[in-house]
DNA sequence: TGCAAGTATTTTGTATGCAAAGTAAAATAA
DNA sequence: TTATTTTACTTTGCATACAAAATACTTGCA
């Protein structure tokens, strides 16, 4: 370890710090359009994937901060994507559900991934699969998860 | 593009913003023992690099958000890790430089980065690199950069 | 010189992220 | 059954991230 290791060029968290708002930066225009940010859309997407579960389950899939999700959730039902309703077996769950306005985003989040991919210039599928299978191997490598999603 | 691309874990950008995230949880105990929050860390980090330069240069080198930046310094200052003074040249530019106490922060961070890495188990140099390498194609492919550091 | 245009930084308003404390309901133990 | 613990979710307080507007100072051009 040495004074050259600490120079940002060499921080590895860094570039993934600068690399994710960069993203969030680029979704977003295409976001507004629906009138959401990209943790709601996140929310949204994995809804998509299993319809009907709880706030926990959501965490899960997500991994968006539990104060943040309450917010998240209280303002994608004031937009209609969704709705929220108590659990009948257990009063302290709510059950999570997509609205067919919410369920309509799937096209859009189609149109959105698709023009994403495409203005990608000389990063191809190759490249997105090798990134991914470091991205996880580096996230569980420094923390390993609470909840197991299968 | 079908629906299964839009499955969270199809999802390069999801996996980038919860690794992110991760990233800011496993620094908070260690940047705790110098009152720093990760933004700040990294603010400290770029000026033991270079000091004494313009909040402009401080932006391009740590890409954080120029709002943000404004009170992540007034912070960082009141803390006495730096001071930040007008240019003579130019009014409308502040120089920002680090303490004795800022500069001590090298030794501390050193330290971090190493236990960071002994921590990481199956995640060697060489993984870093490729990593690396591939953020930087990733973050170029979706967005040229407006600032070059050099 | 004088004003328009550009640059550097700050401010504002909204939306998280995070930790920790708080609340309500359910499960478990005594 | 009642007290204790656990679980599910919400609230709170602080720290960014982002876009866009505002401010202050410079530069460029007529």
């Amino acid at each position: 370890m040495n004074f050259d290791d600490l120079k940002l060029k060499n921080q590895l968290c860094h570039r993934l710090y600068v690399v994710s708002n960069k993203i969030v930066r680029n979704y977003r225009p295409f976001l507004k359009e629906l009138d959401l940010t990209y943790p709601q859309y996140i929310v949204i997407l994995a809804l998509l994937e299993e319809n009907h579960v709880s706030i926990q389950k959501l965490l899960c899939m997500t991994k968006i901060d539990g104060g943040s999700l309450t917010l998240i959730l209280d303002k994608l039902k004031k937009k209609g994507y969704l709705n929220c309703n108590p659990s009948p077996e257990d009063k302290r769950k709510k059950i999570i559900t997509l609205t067919d306005k919410g369920d309509e985003v799937k096209n859009k989040a189609m149109e959105i991934c698709s023009t994403m991919k495409c203005s990608m210039t000389g990063f191809d599928e190759k490249d997105i699969q090798e990134l991914s299978a470091l991205l996880d191997k580096f996230g569980h490598a420094i923390c390993q998860e609470k909840c197991e999603e299968d």
